[in-house]
DNA sequence: CAACATCTTTAAAATAACTTTAGAATTGCT
DNA sequence: AGCAATTCTAAAGTTATTTTAAAGATGTTG
């Protein structure tokens, strides 16, 4: 889940980028108009948090730019100190997602992301995977069927990264660099992979490897069918 | 996809080769300003990830010898220490495809890589050729009509190495080098080529060298009509 | 067209990648 | 601190892939 953060007072930046962050998200942040403009046009957020009074333009016009980009699926959050509802109109007639004002709690911005994130990516409400497999990413549960099954974090955060990028073949150093950050890296040893990776397939099914296909050679792939 | 990185910090330029690598790419390296200047008048490579602050020189220089580089189509992605606004809008005034703020996570240069190398092939997607021959390169997915054809690790490489440079001829050298890299090891015997293009046929279709054409004497040719 | 080089094809050997298990080390919790 | 759960390491077993090797086929050149 990449997020950028397009606010000019640098404290409340860090601080909303830290926090997105111990919540399992990648974060950039932009500090003036022309960064939050050029970041956008090189990379597809996920979600872009805007504050509409950005010191060199107006967030308006990022939000255009946004949605003038063909393709990309980036929602918008607005933030402002200005509470009237003209603005806020505006911003949601041109497609932001949501819209807070200025002063606001840290977690409240953090669940609309949530929610953001969810509808995002699975029309909203608890994830649901292949009629059978569900994952409720509030309360990390994961049913198989009906069947409830308990994952350890490091299970949940595989089997989450493997649905997000579903139909796409995983390296392992991919792999570990999400579930693990770079701290791994140089590693020449991904052998801990191969054991989430078992343990994880045990847990979801008898049938092993229905879901969790390998890449002999590239790395995993989960598959829908 | 062939791609130098000019970084004279070893760590770090090994790693990069081997994550990039360890995605399907082809790597070299240049460990100081005259290695990099060097290599890139010799080949033309599909990117350059240049670091700015190199040891005998800047990398800016770098830059501007390949954005004179006639015919050359090599994307440019830059990574800093440097985080000034200025100088990432002098690299992309010059021509660079994408900056990068050091430390970064490998998979977000991956990811910058893979959307670069899109773009520059396809547009982006999933690739078609022929009508016929389809290549996901997200899933590693072929098919050929409406059959998918499963194809092992060096198969695919080969499929898509071919593909990439449709209707020229490709020696037996080149092809070594793109899917072996540099392992001089194996340049005195270019058999398991033979094997491999036999397999890739075989599993392509019936009619064998229908596609792949063989350059007697020179090397292969992937031929779209 | 004969001699030679290059390529095709097959099968088996060698290697590398993955699976699985069990136990050690670490982490988290009361 | 002590216990339980989780994560990581190590190693043996399994399977897929890559390479080697060698014999047969085809193209090239004088």
């Amino acid at each position: 889940m990449k997020i950028l953060i397009a606010e000019d007072e640098f404290s409340l930046q860090q601080s909303i980028a830290i926090y997105l962050e111990k919540e399992g998200n990648v974060c950039e942040v932009a500090s003036d108009f022309n960064e939050a403009s050029y970041k956008i046009s090189l990379y597809d957020y996920d979600i872009v948090i805007l504050d509409l009074n950005l010191l060199t333009g107006s967030g308006i016009d990022i939000l255009k730019q946004l949605k003038k980009k063909q393709g990309a699926n980036t929602a918008v959050i607005i933030i402002s100190a200005n509470n009237s509802l003209d603005d806020k109109l505006e911003g949601l007639d041109l497609g932001a997602d949501d819209y807070l004002t200025k002063p606001f709690h840290l977690a409240e911005l953090n669940s609309r992301v949530k929610a953001i994130l969810r509808r995002q990516m699975f029309g909203g409400g608890a994830i649901v995977v292949f009629n059978e497999i569900k994952i409720d990413t509030d309360g990390h549960v994961v049913t198989v069927g009906e069947k409830e099954i308990v994952l350890t974090k490091k299970e949940y955060d595989l089997l989450l990264f493997f649905v997000t990028n579903k139909n796409r073949v995983l390296s392992k150093e991919i792999i570990a660099e999400h579930l693990w950050g770079d701290n791994s890296d140089l590693i020449d040893n991904f052998d801990f992979i191969y054991v989430h990776v078992n343990n994880l397939r045990k847990k979801l099914t008898k049938e092993g490897a229905k879901y969790i296909k390998t890449a002999y050679g590239s790395g995993y792939k989960f598959i829908e069918d």
